[in-house]
DNA sequence: CTGTTAGCGCATTCAT
DNA sequence: ATGAATGCGCTAACAG
């Protein structure tokens, strides 16, 4: 016995009424007498109808199904962007089209075009690279997108995050204040605009308004991961950095757990500050101090933003920055 | 100017063919001549032809998309098990919708109801919970269904796990061989089969192995978070217990550092085994000792018996076991 | 190897 | 308020 799928079809003829009819008790128009509503309903209910999404996708050119482009959702940091994009989504009954992309500008290429495919309705980014390939893909279409949690350099796209490089310049200045000269700047791929462009030239402006000057060896670029945080940490302790602004909870963590079995003293003979307080900053001792991004807000606001953007509506503000804060625990003095 | 969607009409009609053909080579169908096939792919790149998946899921009763349920994307065991699903799912072209469905019954139908209206080609369910009315929509439904890192407690439903049971067997054997008289339970909901059916049921087994008499006061269910997991120590503290199994590593690392605030001395006071060596076990000091699931491979395997159940192949095996293993840091003796 | 013909299940004019 | 007709873009027999 196959799966008789019924149809829009088959209600119209059980209930003797015209399949328009029945399509608009479905979606909820209004221009029909409640009783032959109720009595479509009541077939409908006796058949155990389900519409057929893609039916519906391909008749109205709608999917309600967005697309979200992340590098790992096995990032807390991403996970939690995703987490805030779903719910939005969930409110407004759009799907979430899940693609890791991983750093390969390669991959998100054809991901994207994967999700076009599918006729998303619109499309999230988290990923941090950008090159002019992707960004022409990204200009290409019509099909609406935002970025989450990173920036365009060139602006061209809309986005949620936070003042990434004011975010950082605060964390160096702070790690100046309480007397560090040398303060090392940890981060993923310098390749990033959230990192190469918006965090660096936080740490730069900071070291300016300061007087220090920039030294290129206090720059660490690594991949983003605890064991990648491990690794650096003992190039790090060897730069006579006493104190380090690091753009990832997983990479910071590695830093402290690292620099602490070397026997670095932590926060006394050396500070850290990370950046997005996930539970690892508080998992961790001593508990990383951090710069505290609304994760959830940012992947809520996104997909808030990305409805506008579908439905025509007219944004005032393309590129919005949460306002973030710092919370200060046991990885920094004072 | 509106997006002028070219269709394989369009493709058909410039390269002088008929859209079957442009279909047969959009589709690799071996029956093309190379030379039209060549003339065809020209016109496909010069046009920029992108087929319409939507249209094409239509008409061949195929979305190529599976639906994931997941409680939470943030939880690292979550995360870890949809990344295997996800990248395995890259491998045979499928994607993924995900939806987060949190622990209430009602919004899991409600999202497996909107993933079949979608018309997704299977579903991997990784909720731990289940119930009667759950039960009955999988069971009503045509598309395959393969549980990742649970287990249906009726063993309906195809599968793919690690023997919960013996995992938290081998773990309090060891806490109980290195001395331990009164080790605690610590788990999410009793109510999921994991922790209530098999993972206690490991426990009552170690137990009457070892001829110590079970006792209720020494199981504690609690919210699978960090800070669950602080909020209990105390508890765990005053029961007497010497030692616990912990479910999940969030919690895990709450109850260590509980404990630890507590001035409870790890593990020389009290041993902790956790269940899921996320990188969270070797980040809090002292690093947990835990259960090894292999996370990935567990997704990455029901991804793969979803795409034999989706293809009707013949599968020996619905309720796979994966092996696990132990791997003992510093928060047990020895 | 290639073309013709039907739908897939539904939304949407346009009438009535 | 309701029905009839059309087509969304594509796959899948079936011919030839």
């Amino acid at each position: 016995m196959e799966k008789q799928t019924i149809t829009i079809y088959d209600v119209a003829r059980e209930a003797g009424v015209s399949m328009a009819t029945v399509s608009r008790v479905v979606n909820g128009n209004p221009n029909v007498k409640p009783e032959t509503r109720k009595k479509v309903d009541d077939v409908i209910a006796k058949l155990d109808y389900h519409p057929n999404a893609v039916a519906r996708g391909l008749a109205s050119k709608r999917s309600t199904t967005i697309g979200v482009i992340l590098p790992d959702v096995t990032n807390a940091f991403f996970a939690s962007l995703a987490r805030g994009i779903d719910d939005v989504a969930a409110m407004y009954k759009y799907n979430i089209i899940m693609e890791n992309s991983d750093e390969s500008i390669d991959r998100k290429l054809e991901v994207l075009e994967n999700l076009l495919a599918k006729q998303v309705d619109g499309v999230i980014y988290m990923g941090n690279s950008i090159d002019d390939r992707l960004r022409d893909a990204f200009k290409n279409t019509k099909t609406p997108i935002v970025f989450a949690g990173s920036v365009d350099d060139k602006k061209a796209m809309p986005s949620v995050s936070i003042d990434y490089k004011e975010a950082v310049k605060n964390s160096i200045s702070k790690l100046i204040e309480t007397g560090n000269k040398k303060v090392a700047f940890v981060s993923g791929s310098i390749e990033e605009p959230v990192n190469g462009k918006y965090r660096l030239a936080g740490y730069k402006a900071a070291l300016k308004d300061n007087k220090i000057k920039f030294d290129e060896s206090l720059v660490f670029e690594t991949a983003r991961s605890y064991d990648a945080g491990i690794k650096i940490a003992s190039e790090i302790a060897s730069s006579k950095a006493t104190a380090a602004y690091v753009s990832d909870d997983g990479i910071a963590a590695g830093v402290l757990n690292g620099l602490t079995d070397l026997g670095v003293k932590i926060p006394e003979d050396f500070e850290i500050i990370s950046s997005n307080n996930t539970d690892i900053t508080k998992m961790v001792r001593p508990q990383l101090s951090s710069v505290v991004q609304p994760m959830y807000d940012i992947g809520a606001v996104a997909m808030r933003l990305l409805t506008k953007l579908m439905n025509g509506e007219d944004v005032d503000e393309r590129n919005i920055a949460l306002p973030f804060e710092m919370v200060f625990r046991q990885s920094t003095k004072d």
